[in-house]
DNA sequence: CGTATCGCTGAACAGATTGCTCATTCAGAA
DNA sequence: TTCTGAATGAGCAATCTGTTCAGCGATACG
C-alpha cells in the first residue's frame, strides 16, 4: 500500500502515455521488463491503480453544464433517496456528508433550461425536504490526483 | 460530436474491460478491425473519449478522508486564490460557482486530525473570507459515465 | 555465521496485436 | 447519375505480450 518512487514514477507515466506498452514503459523507466510488469501488477491489485476506463467528457456529449446540489432527506429516507438518485443518468456522483446538507450530488445538464429539468427529476422525490444547487461557471482545478501521488512517493 | 449506438457500445466496452485491444474490440462489436479503429480515434479527436489515464484511489494511497469545501472570496482574489490551491496536492479539483459559495473544492487527507491540517493550509490565504466544509461519510453513487453515455447513445 | 526469501535482472520463445496500405462495396448527397 | 464518406476484408513487417528460466544481491532469521 505504501507507494514508493518507482510506483510514482510508473503512475506518472502512465497518466501522460496511457497507452503505453509496459515493454516501453520497462525502457523508459530504466527497470527490466519483470520488474515494470511486477510493479503494475502490484498497484492494481493493491487498488492503487483501480482501472484504465477511458475518461469521457460530459460536455462532448452534449452535458456542458456541471452543477452540485446538496439536498436534505427526511428521516430515515437514505435508502430510498440513494436509490431513486442513482437511477438518474445526469447524477455523476453522490456522497452522504456531514454538516450542512445530508448529501452532495453532481449534476450534468445539456444547458441551464435543461438543468431545471434535471433537478425537478432529482429533488421530485418523497425523500428529500429541501435542495440548494450551485452551477459551476469555471474548473480551474479539474479532477486531478499526479500532485498527491507525487507527494505520496516522495515520503518513502 | 453526436455520438451513436457503435460509439456507445465502444465506450461501454472499454469501460468494462479497458486494456482491451484493437482487434479484439471489433470482434466483439462485430465489425471490422479498421472500423473500431477509426470510431475510436474519432471520439479521441472529438475530445468525446479524453484518454486513459490510471485510475488512482486516494484511499490506497493513505488519503482515506474526503470532504468538499465551499469557500467565499474577497473580491477581486479569485485568481490568487485559485493560483494558492493549484498549489495544494490535497485539492483535487476546484470549480466556481453561484450560490451560497464562490468556489466548492474536493479535498482528501490522511485522517480526520490530518483534515485540519488540509483545511488550515487550504483557508490560510489571504483572500478567502469563510469556509464550511461538508465530510463524506459514505459514498453511495461513485464517478460514474456510463449511464449517461448509454442516454446519448440512445438519442440517435 | 549460514540459509532462506524476496525483488530485480537479462534472456528466450511462440503467439498475438499493431500500424499501415490497398481495392472494393454501399448509401446518402449533390 | 456521379461523388464522397464510411465500412469491409485482406495482407505484411515490426512489435509487444505472456510466460518461463537461471543468476544475483540484500535482508531477515535461526
Amino acid at each position: 500500500m505504501a507507494i514508493d518512487h518507482l510506483d510514482g514514477r510508473i503512475i506518472l507515466l502512465l497518466a501522460r502515455e496511457p497507452r503505453i506498452g509496459v515493454l516501453e514503459m520497462s525502457r523508459r523507466l530504466g527497470v527490466a521488463r519483470g520488474t515494470a510488469q511486477a510493479r503494475l501488477d502490484r498497484l492494481q491489485s493493491n487498488g492503487v491503480i483501480r482501472g484504465f476506463g477511458p475518461q469521457v467528457d460530459p460536455a462532448a456529449l452534449g452535458y456542458p453544464v456541471t452543477a452540485f446540489a446538496t439536498l436534505q432527506i427526511r428521516q430515515g429516507q437514505g435508502p430510498d433517496v440513494r436509490a431513486h438518485l442513482a437511477t438518474v443518468p445526469e447524477v455523476l456522483e453522490l456522497h452522504t456528508t456531514t454538516g450542512t446538507g445530508d448529501m452532495l450530488c453532481r449534476l450534468v445538464a445539456r444547458s441551464n433550461a435543461d438543468l431545471q429539468r434535471v433537478i425537478d427529476r432529482v429533488v421530485g422525490f418523497d425523500g428529500i425536504v429541501r435542495a440548494s444547487t450551485a452551477i459551476v461557471m469555471e474548473n480551474p482545478v479539474p479532477l486531478r490526483i499526479i500532485p498527491l501521488v507525487e507527494q505520496a512517493a516522495e515520503e518513502t
